[in-house]
DNA sequence: TAGATTGTTAATCGATTAACAATC
DNA sequence: TAGATTGTTAATCGATTAACAATC
């Protein structure tokens, strides 16, 4: 059966867990909190609890990016934002293009988070032509027509959809097309893309429901096993039938 | 050793696991949408297709809500609608209150898949007084003053918080001690919840510092092994010290 | 009956965590 | 040296997935 270490043919170049990659942000913003206020060194212990995280998780995460503390001592903080910086690749200008000026849309174009990580928005789309040339956070509106174009010319490789659902994939079609090989979704839609573009999803919608169910847990709570009684119940006749199928789908 | 089953004190009431949760949500939408254009049944291949997942792990998923599907045949849509949305307690109305009338609140007052399942906007809320009344998607900005007695007259169990990172802790604070017990955080900061208390957080620009992290990967893969060199180099002196540390922390 | 598809098993994979030897 | 804290091991836990018996 053998270890299981690196059987792979070291497709991915290193291998830092996603579950990783996803908390490198945390620390990076619990130690730039700390950065600002001169805080020389700190110890996993009090890092994990400033990014609420377990302090063994954060040790193990840290050693995926190799030995940068001391031990006795703790780690180095300013060191270690350059370090975790670079691993995720903030050390360089990434010109971002936000497509859809709804409310939304606007939101991040004022969204103060960017500028200060290396994410630099090269230009605001949107499909209504009426919009063009407008100010939304000191950036003109331009029209989707220059899409392909703006991508090209800015070497935009980051590409964020706040479109309605229904424009979503053909918008992300387009932005691939023009050689965009991320994308941050905001519409509440699956989008297909060809292999090697990477997409992140933000749904807010399903954020609220994840909080709905464990809400209706804690509310449940006082009846307690009610909930758990056997299913098979029938459905309060929201469609034009209720019933089981007795037909096979197409 | 045992199987490992039911050895826990029964706290959690049935036990479905956290990932299957997150993606109910998903399969919701992927059915709701079958549903507008009356298909009746759907197959675990096709809905996990149209969910964006594995159908192995969708059939998984579904086997802890109960036996919903018809061997042979699939799943009847209508159905499954019900019995996901009475899972996720979607069934039931959630009066939520938004606390942060930045752009990102508006956004969100504005978002109209909240009310579509089961969601209420109670009220929109903000500290600034000259807010106060102001319309946003119809309903009248109130002053931060009064949230206890909105939480309190309402009935509200969760919050949404947008706004600027220094007020969450407040914010949070006073929602939780007037009876809210879900928060929906979108300040970039860690809040400290008493128990019972659930916290989900979305961070845009957590989001796009992971895709920073695999777009370097993609643009590495040229060079291939020159990053995979061993590190331990030091910073380009973005403090007053680069140097590893000498001196314990307090 | 023959074909289709679920529900479940079991293997595998990946993530978390406590514990502690290494070492500053 | 004594105390502190890292980096790593190993155990455990939870999630994913292929495969297939059950059954419509």
């Amino acid at each position: 059966m053998a270890t299981g270490r690196n059987h792979r043919p070291a497709t991915r170049s290193r291998g830092i867990p996603e579950a990783t990659v996803a908390r490198l942000p945390l620390y990076l913003r619990a130690l730039t909190s700390l950065s600002e206020r001169s805080v020389p060194t700190v110890s996993s212990e009090e890092l994990a609890a400033a990014a609420g995280v377990n302090s063994a998780k954060l040790r193990k995460d840290f050693s995926y990016l190799g030995s940068y503390g001391t031990r006795g001592v703790g780690y180095d903080v300013e060191y270690l934002v350059y370090q975790i910086s670079r691993e995720l690749g903030l050390t360089q200008d990434w010109p971002v293009v936000i497509v859809g000026m709804g409310n939304l849309g606007a939101a991040l174009a004022n969204y103060g988070g960017f500028a200060s990580r290396g994410f630099r928005i090269a230009a605001l789309i949107d499909a209504d032509a009426s919009l063009a040339g407008k100010l939304i956070a000191g950036l003109p509106v331009r029209h989707a027509e220059e899409l392909e174009e703006i991508v090209d010319d800015n070497q935009v490789s980051i590409g964020v959809i706040t479109t309605p659902a229904g424009a979503a994939q053909e918008v992300c079609d387009r932005l691939v097309g023009a050689g965009v090989t991320s994308i941050l979704n905001f519409a509440p839609t699956v989008l297909t893309v060809p292999d090697g573009v990477d997409v992140r999803k933000v749904d807010l919608s399903i954020e609220l429901q994840i909080l709905a169910f464990h809400e209706q847990r804690k509310a449940g709570e006082e009846f307690d096993d009610t909930v758990t009684a056997p299913p098979k119940r029938q459905p309060t006749s929201t469609g034009p039938d209720g019933d089981l199928p007795a037909v096979m789908p197409a």
